[in-house]
DNA sequence: GTCGACAACTACTATCGGTCGTAGGGGTCG
DNA sequence: CGACCCCTACGACCGATAGTAGTTGTCGAC
């Protein structure tokens, strides 16, 4: 919501589970190994309904393993970053202009950084 | 919030009023204003309601004027996009790398406007 | 056949956003 | 002065979403 078309929209938990599956993007990742890798406290089956969830939002993908279900990252998080910018940019008045406001908000660096990713055009053959 | 610190969060009825108070942001405008310009069939309480709540989260700007008060939005809507965009960026695990995917996304006209935007550098001396 | 692991289902709670109603105060106009 | 209208403050209700978890049923291991 908000500006219109805007998918960032996880809760801290779903954000954690998130922060799991991404560092560990290969792996199938069970309930039980999810819950071990976030040192909360919770009860299995929170864990499970969240992972459940992610899953009915299209971030987690899953597939069978014996009896329970394996779960992984549907997409890289950069690529959900980089998804949830451009929706974010979907709402903007004026595109250039907000883009423009955007590079002057990035630290020097980045600026000079996203230069040169742009710089030698065709940035989707590094993908 | 999700990825997190994640500024862009409004709801459906926030967003049109934040497109009233984009759309004339010179102007204070007062509820009754707003009320007229949403075609919606509203209560005059619903938008006053919203209205503070956008103030309560800073979006709206307002001082009084006569008895009633007078919103304005407290920044340009690029500029709102834009600081959306890095709250979600700084979201990432890897900046480059999400920035690399985000480029890529663009359209290609938009990475092109992009480039210029960057290729003078100092795009801060045109805000 | 009992036990433990795991998924399905259900549920309670808090927060948020959309939507108003009511109360009360302060101008306006007859 | 009194009736009226507009505006703000406050509170309330509802639906959706997210955090959190108990209960139940099933299935494989022992």
């Amino acid at each position: 919501m908000s500006i219109p078309g805007d998918t960032s929209g996880l809760g801290s938990l779903e954000a954690k589970v998130m922060q799991v599956a991404w560092a560990d993007p290969q792996t199938h990742l069970q309930v039980r190994d999810v819950l071990e890798r976030i040192d909360d406290e919770l009860a299995y089956t929170t864990v499970m309904t969240v992972m459940a969830r992610l899953h009915d939002k299209g971030l987690l993908r899953r597939r069978r393993q014996g009896r329970a279900w394996a779960y992984r990252a549907a997409s890289s998080q950069d690529a959900y970053t980089a998804g949830a910018m451009v929706d974010v940019l979907a709402g903007a008045g004026n595109r250039t202009a907000a883009l423009l406001h955007f590079v002057a908000d990035l630290e020097p660096g980045e600026a000079e950084e996203l230069r040169r990713l742009l710089g030698d055009g065709a940035a989707e053959d590094r993908l």
